[in-house]
DNA sequence: AGGGAGTTCTAAAACGTTTCAATGCAGATC
DNA sequence: GATCTGCATTGAAACGTTTTAGAACTCCCT
């Protein structure tokens, strides 16, 4: 078993285990000599340092947590590898959890959060309310929200502006000469969802807009979608999708059943994921800053972390840029 | 801050600390009275125990850690999804790290495990040296591959057949009628490219196979690879990729060139993404139990964690399925 | 020679749990 | 009433670090 502690490295290079610790964490204290001996000694010895009793002693560890909604949708792996290369480069590990939309999921992997001592949570809340994270930072875990705008003023958050991108989707889709539209969604309760369906009706200054809403955001629910688009008279010649998974699958759909896109039907779907521009009609879609996402969350709450006193708390809103491809050409 | 330890919940609820510690981890030595009494205590003052003392004291944790090649790619997401289902349920959190194919990242992480004192790691190597494996098992934490065979006889492992997965595509694209076959693969370091060539000319007993080694296993290298498969003389009637994420970038590629699939060049990808099914032209492709291998490895970690006296190590090995679709119909 | 200022290192006390031998107590047996 | 048995609980030691006050040493100045 790995029995070698500070201790045994202390011994091995002949001094105390005191400045063992100092080489590990303040170097420049140590002098060069004893600094290069005892480093050959962890070397040799293989010493690895035992994190919990580090923890406990230094009162915080060097992790931070990353709670997503749904590790399977590559807009959040996008986001998942922003934090990451954030958080290695200074240090800290991230613990990723899924809450997979449920909230009595995420409820425990917050607990779970709380029990490992993390310095921080990054979290894309599954619902509104903010007793949960009102919690973590009653226990003095700071917390960052992604893709969402923050409950309250003393909390940093990362987040893009779905209405403006509902918006700016709908407004193609009528300059592209749509005239009655449909709006493929996944449920209403998700914020994202509902400020897409804002944006979009603000476009429409009044004219209608058919709401097809999903139980879920994927690639099947998208094309049962279409399905029951097409079966219902009156068929939408412009269809704004909530998501690129659920235009995915809409797509397909509409090729499937023998419908031409774009021409008889142009579609757009929402953060261009990798997969919506290797699509057949590869897919035009709003693309958010999924990466710089991440990034941005992660400096924000490594800032809040490493410098408690000069930390300044912000609100971040980033705009969506609208890509346009084959899909309403 | 949170101030609040077992010390104080032991006060709060009348009993010694042990006793609280008792109800924590063996409510069945405590009387039903006082462990009542504890865990109204409990509630009450908002107690969350602190996983890092814990650990230090018991010596070991209640957390595993999963090290993956690429968490971008579906087929790691569905591996994961089984991973965090089984430990969830057993009361293990999961770390999840992404080594991204580079092989220093990968070792970083893995010492970050070591530090956290991870009861054991689930890991889908990203080369074939199992040195830095057995480091880890030399400090006591257990170790199961994942997607790919053991090293040795003492170590669990859960792999798909690839020689057979590659020799069924292959075969499947043969009896379709095809003469001229490529494969298109990623880096033939990656064991999982090799195996499944390997397969492929099995099924071609000798009849020549045009290789097209890229260097990444995304769509973007597949449509780079269709432009070059087109471009020299010669064409394919028949193309087998490493991967879907190839495939697709593939199928792209020769429907953008106005080539038809399956009629001019029939497809075959590899591990059945969601996505597979809900490409315009749905993709062929060979399924993996991807979602099993994620639970199947897990079970067995924590088998051999929770009871280390009675645990028979196994190399298992599934077989891969092949599910056809309109691209080689 | 004595003493002050730096520098480098040491010793010992925490951190919050778990564990285990020991204690106390209630009921059963003689 | 004395002794035993078994169960519920306690108290204190231990886990491997970090941290802090201060010891030991060197160098330099008067």
């Amino acid at each position: 078993m790995n029995a070698v502690g500070i201790r045994q490295v202390a011994e091995h290079a002949g001094v105390s285990p005191g400045t063992v610790s100092n080489v590990l964490n303040r170097p420049e204290k140590v002098s060069a000599s004893t600094r290069a001996r005892v480093e050959a000694s962890i070397r040799e010895l293989g010493f690895v340092r035992h994190g919990s009793a580090s923890t406990l002693r230094a009162g915080h560890s060097k992790t931070v947590g990353l709670s997503v909604i749904d590790i399977g949708n590559p807009f959040f792996t996008d986001v998942t590898a922003g934090v990451e290369d954030v958080a290695s480069d200074r240090g800290y590990a991230v613990i990723l959890s899924n809450s997979a939309g449920s909230r009595s999921k995420e409820e425990r992997n917050l607990l779970v959060l709380a029990e490992q001592r993390v310095r921080g949570v990054l979290i894309t809340p599954s619902d509104e309310d903010p007793e949960p994270l009102d919690r973590l930072r009653e226990r003095g875990i700071n917390v960052v929200l992604v893709d969402h705008p923050a409950h309250r003023a003393d909390q940093c958050s990362v987040a893009v502006n779905d209405v403006t991108g509902g918006q700016t989707a709908v407004a193609h889709l009528l300059s592209g000469g749509a005239a009655r539209l449909a709006y493929v969604t996944g449920p209403l309760s998700i914020r994202q969802c509902l400020d897409r369906r804002t944006g979009a009706e603000r476009a429409l200054r009044g004219r209608p807009l058919r709401v097809l809403e999903m139980p879920a955001m994927t690639p099947r629910a998208g094309q049962q979608a279409a399905e029951k688009l097409l079966s219902e008279g009156d068929p939408p010649d412009a269809v704004f999708c909530a998501n690129d998974l659920l235009a995915l699958g809409m797509l397909r759909g509409l090729l499937h059943a023998g419908v031409r896109v774009p021409d008889d039907v142009a579609l757009i779907g929402y953060d261009d994921i990798d997969f919506a521009a290797a699509s057949a009609v590869s897919l035009t879609s709003i693309r958010q800053p999924t990466y710089q996402l991440g990034r941005v969350a992660t400096e924000l709450l490594l800032d809040e972390c490493d410098n408690p006193g000069t930390h300044a708390h912000q609100q971040i809103m980033f705009q969506p840029e609208l890509v346009v491809r084959e899909s309403t050409r």
